[in-house]
DNA sequence: CGCTGTATTGACAACGTTCAACGGTTGTGG
DNA sequence: CCACAACCGTTGAACGTTGTCAATACAGCG
């Protein structure tokens, strides 16, 4: 199959890499479609690729021992995944699951020590995304120690909609199929809470959705919301 | 003042690199010392430096707008930290406190490009070291989000004893001082939360300790709690 | 048309926070 | 060297947020 050179190019990940690099970059990878509901990779198989999300959405979620659930974060777009073996890992750490058909990028993980070697600009990408992502991390512990539920979903909504928000007439829709229950093992709660919080809100004329469908309403109501504003 | 190639080579992180490439490495740090309560440098401040602890202990806070504070991580002898350059930061994301008299190396964050030009290697050995950072950030949210509390007290303390553990005739002791306010930072619960799990485990013979000490009696029992095994 | 997954809502229990008071230890300054 | 302040820790009681249990309703899909 072909691959979109310019849409790659258009990553902010990408866009600094020389013509013929990202070309080459691109030759050694294979492209693949991921319908909605099928898994990338599983938690503990061997990490034998890492990806490049082109379109659709992904989740990356954990299972704990006892089966409890949660979701690590969502891929969007341009987004790198399934880096386990960059890290010094053998399997990957988390399960890949698509919530809105994708089509992404492969690379053999053995690559990749060739491909820093070729352009070590890559490496420091790289520490960048990571270094972003581990600040991301930081950020939902803060907000899971120190903000209260309703918070913290808050802060949840909000980033979807800044990652995945769509303008529309009567606001700002997230653009792919996300559930109570998703949102829930995003903030560290049930979706019996999230489903109350969300029933409050809609009452309020900050959100509306139904069915695994979210639409923002009220986009500066919600920031003061996360930001600490008692709900009234 | 000199520095010991010895105890620097005998850090993970550096055990790989060639004599010259750490020679050369050295060269250009400068060593300092920190008195217990003493900052190295504080969140917000601009991010002149990155530093490798030789010994002692650090603990890395952030604080919330409204003056929640959170402890981040414990810096250990070896550790890197104070990073936040070579992640494409102008500012330290957060504050790092001596809390036990440290020696450490500093450079100016303006090397590392240079450093990472002429030692690739050194690219990938940093890139496996977040990458093992956010496994730990990752794995602090599923506690986080699926545990109670006293499961998440318990696995941060059996943490701290692997990492800053000194056995002794009773058990092993935190080999750094560590008050339950530490603990409940750490956690994202309170201090009188701690206080009281930690009291029962004392009267079961877990753990002991008071002032800003800490002695875990019973490593098998404290796993058996982190593991979900009920408190009898 | 019934099944499965999603969502809503109420009642209730409990875990953990908040508020409050007190005791002990360390370190400091008169 | 003693008195005092500052810090750390403990414990009790009351409250509240949030999880648990349960029942119902609705949408999509085979």
């Amino acid at each position: 199959m072909k691959i979109d050179k310019s849409l790659v190019k258009s990553f902010p990940l990408f866009e600094k890499m020389p013509d013929d690099d990202l070309e080459r970059l691109l030759s050694q990878a294979t492209i693949r479609r991921i319908p909605a509901g099928d898994a990338v990779f599983e938690q503990g198989g061997a990490a034998t690729h890492f990806f490049l999300l082109l379109n659709g959405r992904l989740k990356v979620t954990q299972v704990t021992p006892d089966g409890q659930q949660i979701i690590v974060r969502v891929v969007h777009p341009g987004d790198l995944f399934g880096f386990a073996k960059a890290l010094q890992r053998l399997d990957y750490p988390g399960t890949a699951l698509c919530v809105s058909e994708a089509l992404a990028l492969c690379w053999p993980t053995d690559l990749w020590p060739r491909f820093i070697d070729r352009n070590p600009q890559l490496a420091i990408t790289a520490l960048n995304t990571i270094g972003q992502r581990l600040d991301e991390a930081h950020t939902r512990i803060r907000e899971m120690s120190t903000e209260e539920v309703e918070r913290r979903v808050a802060h949840a909504v909000l980033r979807l909609s800044k990652q995945a928000g769509k303008a529309e007439d009567a606001g700002v829709r997230i653009d792919f199929p996300i559930t109570r229950q998703d949102i829930a093992e995003m903030t560290g709660t049930t979706l019996h809470t999230v489903s109350r919080i969300m029933s409050a809100w809609e009452s309020k004329g900050l959100v509306s959705g139904g069915r695994q469908r979210l639409l923002v309403r009220n986009v500066a109501g919600l920031k003061a919301l996360a930001d600490g504003a008692k709900a009234g």
